[in-house]
DNA sequence: GATTCATATGAACATCTGCTCATACGTGCA
DNA sequence: TGCACGTATGAGCAGATGTTCATATGAATC
């Protein structure tokens, strides 16, 4: 049962201001999917890594120590969010960050975490 | 099988540099902690609420439109991570940001969102 | 001590997520 | 066209997650 505590009107009234500065569902849930991105430890690497050096889905794999299909349903999920690119080079496709922000994200909560 | 594709040394050479600017296994999975509070919309509304104003249990569940319960499981969460902090008021408790970061974050991703 | 109100916690459930395994697909080459 | 290599995809599995429900706990008051 959703009652507020038992106060005065003024809260009933705080919240309804707070309401109108709440940001838009839509705002929220597209913030949501990019953090949730960065929440997997693996796509941070993955990311961070594109955001030095463009590389190829078993360089990856390598430096991670992930298998080729782990990658690779990873990097289906950064497209999907068109935060990476690729670029193709005869059979072999090379990967890149796609979204400055992410990687400014990445870089100040490495700043903040390592503080 | 973890082998490198069919490339020059190069690329071996590539990955053990790539390898040194990696951030620690620790940062990483302390990043990834605070993005993964992000990467619930639940969560996000309940962080940028208390960074307009400190707010008590039923008024987030007022505001949000969540039981009660669920309210106090998240803020239990964001608490243990010392994103939130609270001051007691007789029987009532107040809640407030305490990661000006956080909500930095947010702010930056919002803005990039609705761009 | 009993009652009321605010808040917290645990169990259960449904859903989601990341990886493995197997296999399909795309490209280049002979 | 067939083969080799790089990459992508789907199914399945185990573990994680957010909410509900029931109930416990904490603080204030009488």
């Amino acid at each position: 049962m959703n009652l507020l505590c038992q106060t005065t009107a003024v809260d009933v009234q705080k919240v309804q201001e707070l309401r109108k500065e709440m940001p838009e569902e839509d705002s929220v849930r597209a913030l949501s999917r990019i953090f949730r991105v960065l929440g997997d430890p693996t796509k941070a690497k993955i990311l961070y890594a594109l955001s030095r050096s463009e590389l190829c889905v078993c360089e990856i794999s390598a430096l991670l120590g992930l298998t080729q299909s782990a990658v690779s349903h990873q990097l289906r999920v950064l497209k999907d969010l068109n935060l990476v690119r690729f670029r193709r080079e005869k059979k072999m496709l090379y990967y890149s960050l796609a979204d400055r922000h992410v990687y400014s994200l990445i870089d100040q909560t490495l700043s903040h975490v390592t503080e």
